[in-house]
DNA sequence: ACCCATCTATACGACATCGTATAGATGGGT
DNA sequence: ACCCATCTATACGATGTCGTATAGATGGGT
C-alpha cells in the first residue's frame, strides 16, 4: 500500500499554522496543500469537508494548550511564587510558546464570532483560572484577592499581544518586571 | 443634480460594522452594498479599490476613537478616580460604547497582521496612555506603580472581551469591581 | 419642460476557492 | 514480479468577489 506523505496530522498542523497567522478565513486548503507541497487531492480522503478540519485543529488545540503549559511549569519545581515566575516568563519572552500564544488569540478572537468555539475556549480558560487559583492561594488567603490576582494575570498574558503603546522609556519586559512583581510581591 | 442615496460615510459606516463583527475580510463591498440596500455601483465613484476603503476606515476610527472616550469620562468631571471609575463603567457595561470596544478590538487584532495598522494603533494607545498616566498620577506619586496601573488597566479593559472563563459564581461585573478596588484603593 | 451632472443597477471578465470526479503513481504483501 | 489498496495530481463545475464598463434613473438648475 501506498504510504501517505500528508497524513490527518499534517494537515491539522498546517491548519493552526493558518489560523495562527491569518486567522480562521486563512485557513484554505488550497493553501495549505501548497504549503505541504502537495495539491489538495488527499485532503478530502481525510476530511469531509473544510468546516471538519477546522473541528479537529479546535479539538487538538483544546486538549493539548493546558498540558503544555502546566507540564512546562511544573517541570523545575519550586513553590508557588516560583512557578508563577516562569509563568510569566512565558508571557514576556515567548519561551518557545510563541507560536502556541499566536494560535491561542486566534482561537480567541475566533470564539468572540463562534459560540461553538466559544465553549471550547470556555473549558480551557477555566482549567487555566483553577490552576492560576491554585497557585495563587499559596501565598494569598483571601479568595476574592485570588480571583483579582488569577484574572489581572490572565488579562496582561492575553492584552500582551494586543498593545502597542510605548511605555515612556521603559522596555516591554522592564514593564512586565514591574506587573509581575505588583501581583507577587505587593504588600498586604 | 442626483442627490446621493448612499454618500462616502455610509459605506464608511457599514465598513467599521462589518470589521467590527467580522473582521478585516468580512469588509466585503457586495456586502456592504447589500446591507445598505443598494448595488455596489456607487461604490467606485467614491473609492478606488476596496484597500481605499479600508484606509479612510482606520483614518476615522484613529480620529475618533481616542476623542469619544475622554469626553465621555471627563464630561461629569470629578477627581480623578471618579473619572477612572466612569472608565472602568465603560469596560464592565459597555455603557453605550459596545460598538466601539468591538470595532477597537476587531482594529487590535488586525494590527497584529498589518505593520501599518499597528503604527496607527500606537499612537491611538500613546494617546489613551498618556490619560491614564495623568488620571493615575493624581494619586501615585511613584511613576513605576503608576505604569503598572495603567498597564494593568488597559489590559483588562482589552482582555475581558477574550476570557470566557467562569468566576465561581461570581458575575463579571462582581469580578470588574474587585479589579477596580484593587486598582483604585489598593493601599500603599 | 428640458438639460445634464451625478448617482445607481446590471452585465461582464478575471480570479480564487470549494468540493467532486477521475486517472495516475506508489509501494507493501504475497 | 505482480496485484491492488491507498495516496496524489489534475481537470472540472459551482460559487463568490473584485474591479470595469455601460446603460438607465434621478432630480436640481435654468
Amino acid at each position: 500500500m501506498a504510504v501517505a506523505r500528508t497524513p490527518r496530522h499534517k494537515w491539522i498542523d498546517e491548519g493552526l499554522r493558518a489560523l495562527a497567522t491569518g486567522g480562521p478565513d486563512a485557513v484554505q486548503i488550497e493553501s495549505l496543500a501548497k504549503a505541504l507541497g502537495v495539491s489538495k487531492g488527499g485532503f478530502y480522503g481525510y476530511f469531509a469537508d473544510r468546516r471538519t478540519l477546522l473541528d479537529e485543529m479546535l479539538e487538538r488545540w483544546e486538549r493539548e494548550v493546558t498540558v503544555d503549559v502546566e507540564a512546562h511549569v511544573d517541570k523545575e519545581g519550586g513553590d508557588a511564587k516560583a512557578r508563577l515566575r516562569r509563568l510569566f516568563a512565558i508571557v514576556d519572552t515567548g519561551d518557545g510558546f510563541d507560536a502556541d500564544i499566536t494560535t491561542d488569540l486566534a482561537v480567541r478572537d475566533w470564539a468572540r464570532r463562534d459560540p461553538a468555539v466559544a465553549e471550547r475556549v470556555r473549558r480551557v480558560d477555566n482549567s487555566h483560572m483553577d490552576y492560576l487559583r491554585s497557585l495563587f492561594r499559596a501565598f494569598c488567603p483571601d479568595e476574592d484577592e485570588v480571583e483579582t490576582r488569577c484574572v489581572i494575570t490572565f488579562s496582561l498574558y492575553i492584552a500582551d499581544q494586543f498593545m502597542f503603546a510605548d511605555h515612556n522609556g521603559r522596555s516591554r519586559a522592564e514593564v512586565n518586571e514591574l506587573t509581575t512583581r505588583w501581583l507577587l510581591d505587593s504588600p498586604r
